[in-house]
DNA sequence: AAGTTTAGATTACAAGTGTAAACAGTAAAA
DNA sequence: TTTTACTGTTTACACTTGTAATCTAAACTT
């Protein structure tokens, strides 16, 4: 079962749910072995860490021998736009362009993903409207300053 | 004198900040007016947030008699560009795109915005690269479960 | 069977957050 | 001038996070 989760998963939490996500199904000693060096990590750590997401269910696992096989619970894509949301939620409406116009210039793009997104930018546009309400708390952005 | 600092602000803290960027310089009390009802929070709280954020140095302040005028020493786009990058930074180069995708697919953006957003991709598509390279540590994504 | 390795569970502990009450000093009001 | 109100400071406390050591039970070796 996939939970959209309002879980929220730490940073060091990631780490391991790339690992998870990249390998579909791991056991703690391949999360170990790929990333006790790469973050300095010790072992202990990393099987904090693992115990964690177990605990928020944001792993799955099934009992194989002693070991654990751990799985996602919750993918990528939708963890992504979940982030997505909150920091969209940190600005104003009529700022989503701006905040979007920084991820395009910080990203590494290849010619394809940019023709996808003008693909996308262009349909968005024909129901787009002229001019984005600002639906802010008065006083949490300038656009009330005026009114 | 502007920080571009590795200063974290908390969820909280940033709702504190949207107010002091709207408004530019601000008194406690105004901040309080503001968030008090609409966040729920207690007089208390708000100032909490802001005493922490003065510890932070992300606020200035000045003493105009008994009180003080507070002003944020970070700006707001700053702000979110760092949040861009902590965003790109937990994906694979090779889902930027996807990230961004999401990102146009959630936000309310004018035709204005898109036309801007489509300018900036045509002008970037100019020296994009036929393909991203990946540079997960290997383990952490799956381009390196083919090599 | 006894010893050793290993996987997961338990415990630890400081820093950061969300949330707020209590306090202290100064300015304003009576 | 005494009282009241208000602003900023101190203290509080539980939960999360980063980071890890230790413990326990099962499995693998010898």
């Amino acid at each position: 079962m996939q939970t959209t989760a309002p879980v929220t998963i730490s940073e060091a939490e990631w780490e391991i749910m790339r690992v998870v996500w990249a390998n579909v199904s791991v056991t703690s000693r391949e999360v170990i072995d790929i990333l006790e060096d790469k973050m300095g990590w010790k072992e202990s750590t990393i099987k904090t860490l693992i115990g964690r997401l177990v605990d928020k269910e944001v792993l799955e696992t099934k009992k194989e021998g002693r070991k654990f096989i751990y799985t996602a619970n919750i993918n990528e894509a939708d963890t992504v736009k979940s982030y997505s949301e909150d920091i969209l939620s940190r600005v104003c409406n009529k700022h989503n362009g701006l905040v979007i116009s920084h991820f395009i210039k910080e990203a590494q793009l290849s010619t394809s993903d940019i023709e996808e997104l003008i693909k996308i930018l262009e349909e968005k546009s024909l129901s787009a409207p002229e001019v984005v309400p600002c639906d802010c708390v008065p006083g949490q952005c300038e656009c009330h300053l005026v009114n």
